[in-house]
DNA sequence: TAGAAACGCGAGCAATTGTTCGCATTATTG
DNA sequence: CAATAATGCGAACAATTGCTCGCGTTTCTA
């Protein structure tokens, strides 16, 4: 049987600047076919047209159209893992609230750098056979995220990470596909969600009831 | 060009009692593929050969695989249409949070009933041109949700339903996804991810910091 | 500068998937 | 029980997509 490895890696690696080139033209092509035409768009002869690349230089590099969305995949979450190790360093010694907004922060600027791709890897992940690197690399970021909890004191540190990712993740989803852009009042948002379920003092969008039935 | 109304429609309506049983037997496979193969194997021969049925009989009642994906999202949104108008019903003259028990038990029951269907459902929707009658299902969800809210004085009510709706999606999927079956506990999840988000009172999950670094 | 290695090309074959059509079978109708 | 309509069938054709391979070109290397 094929492993992942034959199946989602790179076949050979780059060399020389054009074939450099050509490798990010191609992953560029996918991205943009991702961005506007979905999972469904995504085929090799496809990608390679729009790459201006023939499909067998693709074929060189990729084994296959998986590999190539292995390796979007990968990028991305390696960058998210990296902005996230960044918010995770600037909110030492901070407290609670103050990581909360680095860390919705980071996920906003994540996610508004180029909204309908983010949203297409994510949809695409889930059917993939993930590989490892791209599962060790999703650990690293919820182990992150639960110490930023713990060690800030937060009761089960475990599920109230996974629960706090949840959310904003769904949230952040739902306001981008509606066309929200506003940084300011998606993490004004995120972080009202954020320490609302932690149990922090948020303001009421509750008014008293004027009169009833 | 053909119109959607064309590619999305069931071709022609059963009359007779085994032709229905077909078209049941097309639905239940397809989704059975769903929930076991994801989005990518949908195809029209494996559902056929699945139901039980030839490819032929399949076309004479959805003109492509895309019309069984449609006719499965519009039962999927009016039966989850159907549970919440029931739960706001149940909820008339009660307060808010009771309301959000209701809603948020109906969106449960609805996760819970085949979870792996509802995920990979929602994940194919977005690939799909959505029926105009589909669009219509979810903004009558969308409408019943800000009613229930601005009935309770709840401000800003079509952000705050669209926050909500999106935090509570986000979470059932992740838990669901991480294999969590626990109709009660993920309740208390939900409803203290909503009650928090509106600024309702909140056990806090912050303990007092012992000591600083 | 010659030989080797890397790269790029795209026609074309292989495999998969989508769809139709004529005919057999079963139900309905009058 | 005809006649007619509804249903079911699946081989076969069409379209799409996946992928290889031989050959020409460019770059590197010694």
């Amino acid at each position: 049987m094929t492993s992942d490895e034959t199946r989602l890696n790179p076949r050979k690696a780059p060399r020389q600047g054009r074939s450099r080139a050509t490798c990010a033209a191609i992953l560029e092509a996918a991205a943009r076919i991702l961005e506007t035409e979905g999972g469904h768009g995504l085929t090799t002869n496809h990608v390679a047209a729009l790459a201006g690349v023939s499909v067998g230089s693709l074929y060189q590099y990729f084994p296959g159209k998986q590999a190539i969305l292995a390796e979007l995949i990968r990028r991305m979450r390696q960058e998210m893992l990296a902005d996230f190790e960044q918010a995770a360093l600037e909110a030492r010694g901070r407290d609670l609230a103050f990581a909360i907004d680095a860390l919705t922060a980071a996920s906003l600027r994540h996610h508004l750098r180029r909204p309908a791709l983010a949203q297409a890897l994510e949809r695409e992940e889930p059917e993939l056979q993930l590989d490892d690197e791209i599962h060790a690399l999703k650990a690293r970021m919820r182990e992150l995220i639960i110490d930023v909890l713990r060690d800030r004191n937060v009761a089960e540190p475990e599920r109230t990470g996974m629960d706090v990712m949840a959310l904003a993740r769904g949230m952040s989803e739902a306001a981008i596909q509606a066309g929200q852009r506003d940084f300011d009042d998606l993490q004004r948002r995120l972080g009202r969600a954020i320490r609302g379920y932690l149990g922090l003092a948020v303001p009421s969008l509750v008014g008293e009831p004027r009169q009833e039935g």
